[in-house]
DNA sequence: AATAATATCTGACAACTGTAAGAGGAGACT
DNA sequence: AGTCTCCTCTTACAGTTGTCAGATATTATT
């Protein structure tokens, strides 16, 4: 039950997560509406990771008519500390720093982003 | 062979991937060997991990004496775009921004860095 | 030359992933 | 009441992953 006895998400997991959090709570059908058109998975693909997200934990839900609504069973802040720092442990053994600089020199992030995350820093 | 083709690499192969490109070239022993403490792999699976990157395109080997020697076929900023790209794709929806935000907050990057990388920025 | 040490090559195997189809229930429409 | 529609529940299945062991080859050593 511990966050610590977690088990890690696959890719596709992590997807479907990441829509259920913006969406708050959500269906299997709601989940297939907001999927990116790019990203084009069957109905019973999204029940599949959505149930297996529940089963490792990430998840639970309520019965609301005849559909479950699914909705975060432990804090998005917990999920991201602990995706994110595996990756950066096996992409970059643990420094933070080369992410950072490649998420500037893309431009992923531009002067102003950067400005506000400083200050962000500074005041905290 | 076009990096376009490259078949995602597994977290495990992603891991020993990185202390390659750490030691630059490296032999299974010289892997072995580079692994962190906390993180005790055997021998053969290193091998196996090292011919899957390999079977995969992301290294080469030749082979020096008795042992392979093996070396990264595709530039590592190449593989790390891919890779970070995809993971923010997943976990953010492409935003950089929290990631960024989770860094700065999570004092993996402190004032100084930042500061610095702003620097880069405005040098660019 | 026989032996020890060190490598590779090949094979294994259960668990996990991505992707989905089929069976069956419950409410809505005719 | 029958049928259409939308759900869930159960099942499938090949490919990938994590983890290694056994057989065999090559180099070094005695």
């Amino acid at each position: 039950m511990s966050p610590r006895n977690l088990r890690a998400m696959s890719p596709a997991e992590t997807e479907i997560l990441r829509l259920v959090w913006q969406l708050e709570e959500a269906t299997v059908q709601g989940i297939c509406d907001a999927l990116p058109a790019k990203r084009k998975i069957a109905y019973k693909t999204v029940q599949t990771l959505l149930r297996r997200l529940e089963e490792k934990g990430y998840l639970k839900h309520r019965t609301d008519g005849k559909a479950h609504v699914f909705f975060p069973a432990i804090k998005r802040e917990q999920v991201i500390k602990r995706t994110v720092l595996d990756f950066l442990d096996r992409l970059f053994g643990g420094d933070p720093r080369p992410l950072m600089q490649f998420l500037a020199e893309d431009g992923h992030v531009d002067a102003k982003d950067l400005e506000e995350l400083r200050k962000l820093i500074d005041n905290a």
